[in-house]
DNA sequence: ATCTTACCGATTTTT
DNA sequence: TCGGTAAGAT
C-alpha cells in the first residue's frame, strides 16, 4: 500500500485529488515527480485499473521511470496503464486505426533527413528558387503549420502575401508525397490522431471510455495540437490532471505554447489548482539566485521557491580567457569535486550549443575525467546505419520511396541517377511505387545493363523479403547486412573510420536481438518505430561513473549535486537570435532558470572573454543573466577578481557586437583546431599562419566590400593603423570588427 | 557510373 | 572548419 504520509501536505493533496480537472504547478525541485508517481500508484492502490491511466511524458527515459517507480510502489500493477510520450501514444493509436484514414499500418516514421529529402526534391521538381525558399524555412514553414493544426489551404488563407504561395505549393506536394510513401513525420503523429479521433466517433468513445484518467506531465510544453488532443481524449468526464511550471518552458521553438497551462483553469472551470512551492533539491543559496534571475522575466505567474534546506556555498563565477581556459578552469573544480568523494554521476557540464562540448571534452580527457557526452551526434543518425535502417524500411513499407532511393545504389550496384528518375517517371505515369517500378524494369525502357542492375537489386529485394518472414528479427538483421554487401564493403576497406563503420552495424545486430529479446511481440515494425521515438538521451541511465555534458534543453527534469554553466556570454547565452525580442530573451531567461535550478550543492557559473565558434573568434561581454544574480551570492572562482571584472558594466554596450581579433590571437589556440586528444598542447598546425603582407591600407571608411559569409557592407572605421576595420553589414548581421589582413573580404566595384 | 576537385554557405535548442 | 553540391576527369 502506497504511504500517503510520507508526501507533505500539497503533494498529498495531488495525490489525493483523482477526480475532476487538477492543476498543479510545480516549481523545480518540489518533488513533482514524487507526488505524480504517488498519485498514480494510490489509484491503482483504491482499485482504479491500471489500463484506464494514460500518463503522458516529455521524454521516453521520464516515461520509464516513471513506471518503473510507480511499480516499485504498488507491488508492480502498472503494467497494463499506457505511460508514455504524445509521440508515442499517437503511433499506437495510429498502428491500430489509421487504415481509416486510407494509410497502411505499417507506416514509416520520418526523421528530420528524411523530411529534408523531400523537401530537396520537391524544391527541384517544382523548379523553386532554392536561395529565396531554403529547405530548412520550407522545412520549419511546414512544421509550423501542422503545429497549430493548418492544412496547406488554411496556411495560405492566414499568409495571403505572394511570397507564400511557393510555400503553400511545397507544403501541399510533401503532404501528398508523404501520404504515397505511407509515411508520417513527426508533426503528423499528433495530426493525424486528431483527425482519426475526430473524424470517427466510434474509436474517440472507445479510448475515451478506455481513458478514465489521464495525466500530462510537462504540460507548460505542450503544443496546440496537443492540447486538442488532451482535450479530446479526457471528454466528458474530465478526470485530467496536468503538471507543469510556466518558468521552465523551454521548447516555444517547436511550437509549445505557455498559454495552454497559464489558462487551464479557464479552459476547465472548477479545476483545483495546486502548488508545490516548497524546493527539495538546491541550497538556499542556489535557490535565491535563481528566484532573481527568473523574476527579470514579466510574462509569468508570481511565485517564489523556498527551501527549509541549508544556506550551503557561494555560486562560483569564473571568466576565462578564452573556451580553452574555461574548459581546463571546469575540468580541474571536476577533479577536485571528484577527490573530495563526489561521484562523477552527480556532476554535469550544461551548454546552450551542442557544438561547445568538443572543446570541454578534450579538457576532460587530458585530466582523465570519463565522461558521456548526450545528444549531438546519434548512434542512428551514423550513415551506414541509416543505411541499414533504410533497407529495413523498404522490406516492411514498400511504398516508402525515400529510403528506396536511399539504397538502391548502396553499396555500388552501378544504378545511377538517370536510372532512378527513368524508374521514377514511370512510377509516376503508372501511379505505382518506386519498387514496383523497379520490379517491372523490364518495361520501362532502360537498357540492358541497367535492366540488369536493377533486376540484381529487386532479386535481392525478394529474397530479403523472404528471410524476414522466416527468420528471427536479430537473424534476420545479420542477413540483411551480409546479404546487401553493406558490411563487406567496409571490410575490404582501409580507410580506418571504417572500422567503426563496421563494428556499428555489428552493434545493431545486437540492438534488433536485444530488442526482440525484451519486446518479442513487437517484431521489426516495432523496432523501426522505437528507432524513429527514442533518441539516445533517453538512454541515460546507470552511468554513475561518468560526468555528464548536455545541452541545458536535455538536462531538463534532472538534477546533479555540482553543475557548470558554461559559455555565459552575450551571443552565446542568451544566443544572439534572442536578443532581438522580449519574448525569445525570456526563453533563454527560463533556460537558464532551468540550468541553475539542476544544481543541488554546488553551481559553477562560467565563460570565456573570447571565444572560438562556428569558425570565428569572439569577443563576448558576459551574460547578462551573471549580473542578475546578487552579488552576495557568487564568489569569483579560480583567480582573485573583484566585481569589476564580472564586466558587468559593459554588459549591454555591445550588445551583440562581434569582434574578430587579429591573427595573433588565432595562433594562440591553434585556430580551434582540435588537437589530439591526448597529445601536450605544442605545436598545432594552426591555419592562420603569417598575416599576408600589408593589405592592411586596402580598407578606408566608406568602402564597399563584399565578405565571404555576410556580404556586402560598409566601411564605418578604420582601427590600430589599418589592422582593424568595422565594417556595417547592414540588417541582417549588423557591425563588425574585424581583421584587415585575414577577413574574408575584398573591395566591391561599385 | 564513379571518382576528384573546387567552391559555397552555415552554423540552437529536440519529441 | 565542416559538409554538401556542382562541375570536370577518368
Amino acid at each position: 500500500m502506497t504511504d500517503l504520509g510520507l508526501l507533505n501536505p500539497p503533494q498529498r493533496e495531488a495525490a489525493e485529488q483523482i477526480e475532476g480537472p487538477v492543476l498543479i504547478l510545480a516549481g523545480a525541485g518540489s518533488g513533482k515527480t514524487r507526488a505524480l508517481t504517488f498519485r498514480m500508484a494510490h489509484m491503482i492502490d483504491m482499485g482504479i485499473p491500471a489500463w484506464s491511466i494514460l500518463a503522458i511524458t516529455f521524454t521516453n527515459k521520464a516515461a520509464k521511470e516513471m513506471r518503473q517507480r510507480v511499480d516499485a510502489l504498488c507491488g508492480g500493477g502498472a503494467d497494463e496503464a499506457w505511460v508514455m510520450t504524445f509521440h508515442a501514444c499517437c503511433a499506437r493509436i495510429l498502428r491500430r486505426d489509421i487504415e481509416k484514414l486510407g494509410y497502411k499500418r505499417e507506416f514509416t516514421i520520418y526523421d528530420e533527413d528524411d523530411k529534408m529529402v523531400v523537401i530537396k526534391r520537391l524544391i527541384k521538381e517544382l523548379a523553386i528558387n532554392e536561395k529565396n525558399y531554403p529547405p530548412r524555412s520550407v522545412r520549419s514553414v511546414i512544421s509550423d503549420a501542422k503545429n497549430r493544426m493548418l492544412s496547406p489551404q488554411e496556411w495560405l488563407e492566414e499568409n495571403p502575401d505572394a511570397r507564400s504561395k511557393p510555400y503553400y505549393k511545397l507544403y501541399e506536394a510533401y503532404e501528398r508525397t508523404l501520404k504515397s510513401n505511407n509515411a508520417l513525420d513527426f508533426d503528423d503523429l499528433l495530426v493525424k490522431t486528431l483527425e482519426l479521433l475526430s473524424q470517427h466517433p466510434p474509436v474517440l468513445e472507445s479510448y475515451q471510455r478506455k481513458f478514465k484518467y489521464i495525466m500530462v506531465d510537462e504540460y507548460q510544453d505542450t503544443n496546440a495540437a496537443q492540447y486538442q488532443l488532451v482535450r479530446l481524449l479526457s471528454g466528458e468526464n474530465r478526470n485530467l490532471c496536468v503538471v507543469g511550471d510556466d518558468d521552465q518552458s523551454i521548447y516555444s521553438w517547436r511550437g509549445a505554447d505557455i498559454r495552454n497551462i497559464l489558462s487551464f483553469e479557464n479552459d476547465f472551470p472548477g479545476c483545483k489548482v495546486i502548488r508545490l512551492e516548497e524546493n527539495y533539491r538546491s541550497t538556499s543559496t542556489i535557490l535565491d539566485a535563481a528566484n532573481e534571475v527568473i523574476a527579470h522575466n514579466r510574462a509569468r505567474k508570481a511565485k517564489r521557491l523556498w527551501t527549509k534546506g541549508e544556506q550551503g556555498e557561494r555560486l562560483r563565477f569564473f571568466r576565462a580567457l578564452d573556451e580553452r581556459e574555461e574548459a581546463a578552469y571546469v575540468a580541474e573544480n571536476i577533479q577536485s569535486r571528484i577527490r573530495e568523494g563526489v561521484s562523477p554521476g552527480e556532476i554535469a557540464v550544461l551548454y546552450r550549443t551542442n557544438a561547445q562540448s568538443r572543446v570541454l571534452e578534450e579538457a576532460l580527457v587530458r585530466k582523465g575525467i570519463r565522461y558521456g557526452v548526450y545528444g549531438g551526434l546519434k548512434f542512428y543518425d551514423r550513415k551506414e546505419v541509416k543505411d541499414a535502417i533504410a533497407y529495413l524500411r523498404l522490406l516492411v513499407n514498400p511504398a516508402d520511396d525515400v529510403s528506396l532511393r536511399r539504397i538502391i545504389n548502396e553499396p555500388r550496384r552501378a544504378i545511377g541517377d538517370s536510372t532512378v528518375d527513368t524508374l521514377e517517371a514511370y512510377a509516376r505515369q503508372e501511379g505505382i511505387s518506386l519498387l514496383n517500378a523497379a520490379l517491372a524494369c523490364d518495361r520501362v525502357g532502360l537498357g540492358a545493363r541497367a535492366v540488369s542492375a536493377v533486376k540484381g537489386f529487386t532479386n535481392l529485394i525478394t529474397s530479403l523479403l523472404m528471410k524476414m518472414m522466416e527468420l528471427s528479427p536479430g537473424d534476420f538483421m545479420q542477413a540483411l547486412i551480409d546479404d546487401t554487401g553493406l558490411i563487406r564493403q567496409y571490410e575490404n576497406s582501409k580507410e580506418p573510420e571504417d572500422e567503426s563503420r563496421v563494428e556499428n552495424l555489428t552493434e545493431l545486430v545486437s540492438a534488433v536481438t536485444e530488442y526482440d529479446h525484451q519486446n518479442p511481440e513487437a517484431g521489426i515494425l516495432g523496432f523501426l518505430e522505437n528507432v524513429a521515438l527514442v533518441t539516445d538521451t533517453d538512454r541515460l541511465e546507470e552511468k554513475s561513473e561518468m560526468v555528464t555534458l548536455m545541452t541545458l534543453h536535455s538536462a531538463k527534469g534532472l538534477e546533479f549535486e555540482a553543475v557548470f554553466l558554461v559559455g555565459l556570454e552575450e551571443g552565446i547565452f542568451p544566443i544572439t537570435r534572442a536578443l532581438m525580442e522580449e519574448t525569445q530573451l525570456e526563453e533563454e531567461r527560463r533556460l537558464m532558470y532551468v540550468g541553475m535550478t539542476r544544481a543541488k550543492k554546488w553551481l559553477y557559473l562560467c565563460c570565456a572573454k573570447s571565444r572560438f565558434l562556428f569558425n570565428q573568434r569572439f569577443d563576448n561581454p558576459v551574460s547578462r543573466f551573471v549580473s542578475e544574480i546578487p552579488r552576495e551570492l557568487i564568489s569569483s572562482g579560480r583567480q582573485a577578481a573583484g566585481p569589476a571584472r564580472l564586466g558587468v558594466a559593459n554588459a549591454n554596450q555591445r550588445l551583440g557586437a562581434k569582434v574578430v581579433t587579429p591573427a595573433g590571437a588565432m595562433q594562440r589556440t591553434g585556430g580551434g583546431a582540435k588537437m589530439p586528444l591526448e597529445g601536450i598542447p605544442g605545436v598545432s598546425k594552426g591555419f592562420g599562419a603569417r598575416p599576408q603582407a600589408q593589405r592592411s591600407a586596402l580598407f578606408h571608411a566608406g568602402d564597399r566590400v563584399r565578405h565571404r559569409s555576410f556580404g556586402y557592407g560598409t566601411v564605418t572605421e578604420v582601427r590600430q593603423e589599418g589592422k582593424l576595420v568595422v565594417v556595417d553589414f547592414g540588417e541582417r548581421f549588423g557591425l563588425k570588427v574585424m581583421a584587415a589582413d585575414t577577413a574574408p573580404m575584398t573591395l566591391a566595384e561599385e
